[in-house]
DNA sequence: AAGACGAAAGTGGTTGA
DNA sequence: TCAACAACTTTCGTCTT
């Protein structure tokens, strides 16, 4: 019994494709040709219609998408500024029509990764990532396409603003956290950051420091919060132990 | 047994011809 | 546009505590 079950319902649809559309053929329900001022007529509704649909889509896109920065946003606990750069920061994607081809999820997670860095509290890409349905790759790609489209400045993380948040999250006492900035700041004056992830500089400064502190926390508990892997940390802290030296000291 | 180590192969992005 | 390249990840076996 498939019989006038008409067209397949979608959700992809704002209004599931359940509007009647109104035919383009200018005939009417026998089939017999209509006088010109109807026709005049119908072509004017079906301008309406095209013009009501769109626009309630395009609203209730964008509606979607501030919901969702909002949601993602109180996941993280971000604060209320946040959210409002990211919305412009979407607003300006959309009047640019960088949304087309592209997932309006990605492009809102993209906004508030670069909302928070701009702020200079930068969340990492994985930390976005878990509280959208996006892939981490997904976020970084949308970010840095809409960055450069919208000509947002983009200047490089520095690990500095990521180690007072990793510390916490470790439990990690004040002078840990200090120790960790100052090691920061020494490899930044040596210029062995630059070329290397600003996350995977904070992770293993931050290892060093719990160790002089005495406070030793695991490769993987840090390697955890943080989000590079144990090899990364490895190689960030066998460099800086390396070239820092007895730099490295108070 | 857990933590630390490092080799090897793979991924995604940047750069330079 | 393509190939070389550096940084990072994954995986996994080995050494150290």
């Amino acid at each position: 019994m498939r019989t006038r079950t008409g067209v397949p319902v979608t959700y992809a649809i704002h209004d599931k494709g359940l509007t009647t559309i109104i035919s383009s053929k200018d005939k009417d329900y026998h089939g017999k040709s209509i006088s010109q001022k109807t026709r005049a007529w119908f072509f004017r509704l079906r301008r309406w219609q095209k013009r009501i649909r769109a626009s309630n889509a395009s609203e209730k896109n964008l509606a979607f998408a501030l919901g969702e920065i909002d949601r993602m946003s109180s996941a993280l606990g971000l604060p209320k500024s946040i959210r409002e750069v990211a919305a412009i920061i979407y607003r300006k994607a959309l009047a640019k029509n960088l949304i087309k081809g592209r997932c309006i999820e990605a492009v809102a997670a993209a906004a508030l990764y670069a909302a928070c860095r701009e702020a200079n509290i930068p969340r990492t890409l994985d930390e976005i990532a878990a509280v959208s349905r996006i892939k981490k790759k997904e976020v970084g790609r949308t970010y840095k396409y809409i960055a450069k489209k919208i000509g947002l400045i983009m200047k490089p993380v520095s690990p500095l603003d990521y180690i007072p948040r990793f510390c916490n999250m470790l439990n990690l006492n004040g002078s840990v956290q200090e120790r960790a900035i100052e090691i920061v700041k020494r490899a930044e004056e040596r210029e062995l950051i630059s070329g290397k992830a600003p996350i995977g500089i904070a992770a293993s400064a931050i290892y060093i420091a719990t160790i002089m502190c005495g406070e030793k926390r695991t490769q993987k508990e840090i390697t955890e919060i943080t989000g590079v892997t144990e090899v990364t940390l490895r190689n960030r802290y066998k460099e800086l132990c390396n070239k820092l030296g007895s730099d490295l000291l108070p």
